[in-house]
DNA sequence: GGTAAACAATGATTATTATCATATCCAAGT
DNA sequence: ACTTGGATATGATAATAATCATTGTTTACC
């Protein structure tokens, strides 16, 4: 566990994906009060599933899975997160438990908003409410698409559909080529539906067929086109 | 296709899930006005995944699936419709294509609210854009925790977690046993993310162990714990 | 620098479920 | 009653991917 320590994040807001990029000063200063900020290390528990939610959380720095606990103990991975994203809106909207768990990727900085303040801006910002409405819709529309192809498709190109979500969400490295997140096996695994050895197989076969390149612990993707076709387009 | 077919729903607005529910005689005067009210026969489509999204639909009275095309042909349904739910909201809303198809699966009572209506509504309405947020939230809570159990979870699981839905959404005939809807082998396939012949299967397996019945077209759900204990838990 | 502990690779085996191929049933319409 | 088409049933086979078992590799920490 890391201590509380906060750091400056006067521009975090600004963030080009942030719900709560160009809102009022007023607002602002709202959040910036309410706000406590803490750093997690790699592994650190955000928020835990099944727990009450006191707040949401806001990425200022850093990378999270969010994911859900199965019957059998496996976990499904249902949202990476990044730099400027909001995450346990849904339960704190709601006046709902969590209904997944938030797990730092790498050290992250994150700062909590507490409910009441949150639903407040909301009830009383209708852009906020609006951007809400939008970040829904599009978590929605992604998870529903998920569902489908995760369902229908062999795992060879769910294990394609997962490295492409992994670039979209976090970018390449400076050589334009290599994954820009350190991820386990039996995280792809829990992205994609799948197990820690069935991904060793397949990420092994994707480097035979010289669309990918296993690199230490990073992923480098080659052809790029090719894992687009098999995990069939969009993220 | 059926013919336009106004009729009077004066109180269809206050259904008990609708999200019209108790707002205001103005409001609702509104949406009386703008409404195109129309009847549609077993199968025809409502709307169609990838076209443009005019509006929403309002369910006075009838049964509707949603559901996704996969890239090879299959569809998967996504969600269960009944009297007194909104569709295509999500496309709405985000001033997108509609990202499913929506098709009647008995003779059913649909209005169509104009795009320009509706996002006025929800704009001078924070009442509706709340209930909107709640049902954002709850859509998909469930199609989260849906996605965890179909990936992780083996046919037979998936099959009694569909009749348990289809149980919970429609409701039994007086009988009180006789789940209130007539679907397809393939229809439940699309739901568990499974073929034909294995839902037949599995059917049979079901009453082999009289957990159910097959009556002619319907489905008898003998043992409902049993069920619940294989689908885990839940809607 | 040595030793766990975590992670990854790999082979063998099995289980599950899709697919293919027919066959049967049943309802609607003539 | 007959025909036709849609839906369902059922057996045989094959493919896919999970599971189990073992070994190898890397990392981090005394």
């Amino acid at each position: 566990m890391s201590s509380v320590t906060p750091f400056s994040c006067s521009e975090c807001w600004q963030n080009t994906q942030s719900i709560f990029k160009s809102l009022s000063k007023e607002t602002l200063n709202l959040l910036e009060e309410a706000k406590i900020c803490r750093e997690y290390e790699k592994g650190d528990f955000i928020f835990e599933e099944a727990s009450f939610a006191k707040g949401v959380y806001y990425i200022a720095k850093g990378k999270v899975k969010v994911s859900q606990l199965g019957v059998d103990g496996k976990y499904q991975i249902l949202h990476l997160s990044k730099d400027g994203e909001v995450m346990g809106y849904r339960a704190v909207l709601s006046d709902d438990l969590f209904s997944c768990s938030a797990i730092a990727m790498e050290k992250s900085h994150i700062c909590f908003i507490p409910k009441d303040t949150f639903i407040d801006l909301v009830a009383n910002n209708s852009k906020l409410a609006l951007n809400i409405i939008h970040l829904f819709s599009d978590e929605l529309k992604k998870i529903e698409s998920n569902l489908t192809k995760i369902t229908q498709r062999p795992v060879k190109d769910r294990v394609a559909q997962a490295l492409i979500s992994l670039k979209n969400k976090y970018g390449f490295l400076e050589d334009g080529k290599t994954i820009n997140v350190l991820i386990k096996r039996q995280e792809i695994a829990n992205m994609a539906g799948s197990t820690r050895e069935t991904i060793t197989r397949v990420l092994y076969h994707f480097q035979e067929i010289e669309i990918i390149k296993l690199e230490g612990k990073t992923i480098q993707i080659i052809d790029e086109k090719a894992l687009f076709d098999l995990g069939n387009l969009l993220d």
